[in-house]
DNA sequence: CGTAGATTACGAACAATGTTCTACAGCTAG
DNA sequence: CTAGCTGTAGAACATTGTTCGTAATCTACG
């Protein structure tokens, strides 16, 4: 009984189980098998491709057969964070290593969200009560508190954190999903030469840094760990 | 010459001065009138309340109209957050006093994007390459090269602080948007009786943490200071 | 001063999308 | 076997971003 989020009992990695009920004879449709393809939409088609009619498509029947089972795309959405969220596996708290669990469950929420591009900007400005979401927070909350850290430190950290995996995976998918890799490349780049080209009396500091500035965004993993690293060490400073 | 954004000469703080041109003999449109028109209605309306027939109603047109100057939502959009970042005023940079000074900036973006609900979603994915984003980044890099951070770090953290603002603000926004002060407290309080109602032995931390969890989100500031904190430590620990 | 060309304005319409209306099919209870 | 309920789905409605085609207005030049 590891994953709590969902009443299935397979295991929690391939959510394209039951994407198509129709194939056997009933044409049956249920909240899991929504969810199931509205992650398969959201994969292949992007934020911009999962609309209800798309979903519906891939289940086989119209869009308003999902308001049987979903009282609408919201909602939909915050199925599917959990059921992202309730896939996550947290470790069981080791004191001693306390920080590098912590960054490494921040790790799995901003992977998992770059995994399933625009589910960040769904978990963006929600509060995830799920049981799914409920049961990563729990154990989360034992890492923290593993750390011998404050309560109040505790419950602000736990909002904090994954606030930052939430929107750095925003930012990042959003870039993934308007451009291919090279195109991002060629994007920086001529950020890098805008930048460049800037008067250098009225933009001192930008002209001179737009190496640094624009340098290592095909590494935004880089970015993302220096942050997660600011993050961390601000926070075993308040012990 | 204090604000390098506008081309305007007028003081910055409100921005209905040539709302309606209309009501002057001549239905002349421009690119900044269209921004302030959208601005009114975000403003007043929100970030759903605002499409493109609004802000044309605000104009006295029709949304036909605004295509000639603005090439689409998008654009509209990053012209909205660029007239807002000329609006920030930078201090110069004291290197005795660089922490609080890089603090002030990130909570005036905070704060910035409060007054405008809906703007932070904007921001989030893009890089805003407009004069005033860029005016007020390169003030900002002043900030950070007067505490003596290594160039690496200072790249770094001109990305991440912003980022940490408008991620922030554009949480608090959408509860803003979606229920009013009383709804908001009733909302956290229910949280809180559902998570001290859940089973303690699936979920020990956060049912006997329930109280630290949402105790404190009628003060939200706090909640942002606790971050910007740990960011700015974090930051400091690197020079 | 007047005309031609270009720019701007905008009513109308198109396409996409979330959602609801209404009718129908199939299962279950009595 | 019938009544009713649940789930299904085609059609349609409302909203919204955007484009088309035409009219109005301005600018440049003779």
């Amino acid at each position: 009984m590891a994953f709590v989020s969902s009443p299935r009992d397979e295991p929690p990695v391939p959510p394209w189980s039951k994407r198509r009920p129709r194939d056997s004879g009933r044409p049956r449709l249920s909240r899991d098998a929504i969810v199931d393809a509205a992650l398969g939409v959201l994969d292949a088609a992007g934020y911009d491709g999962l609309n209800m009619r798309a979903v519906a498509d891939a289940l086989g029947t119209g869009p308003a057969s999902l308001y049987a089972h979903v009282s609408g795309k919201e909602e939909l959405f915050g199925l599917m964070v959990d059921r992202v969220a309730g896939e996550m596996v947290v470790p069981d708290p080791d004191p001693e290593r306390w920080q590098e669990q912590v960054k490494d469950f921040v790790r799995a929420i901003y992977r998992n969200f770059l995994a399933h591009p625009g589910l960040a900007r769904a978990n963006l400005g929600t509060i995830p009560t799920g049981p799914g979401a409920v049961a990563a927070m729990d154990r989360f909350l034992g890492l923290l508190i593993a750390g011998g850290l404050p309560e109040r430190v505790i419950a602000y950290a736990a909002d904090i954190l994954p606030l930052y995996a939430t929107a750095y995976a925003f930012e990042q998918s959003v870039f993934a999903e308007r451009m291919t890799e090279e195109e991002g490349a060629e994007y920086v780049r001529q950020i890098h030469d805008y930048f460049a080209a800037l008067p250098a009396d009225r933009f001192p500091h930008i002209t001179s840094m737009a190496g640094a500035l624009t340098r290592d965004d095909p590494q935004p993993e880089a970015r993302f760990e220096f942050g997660l690293e600011m993050l961390v060490t601000g926070l075993a400073a308040q012990r």
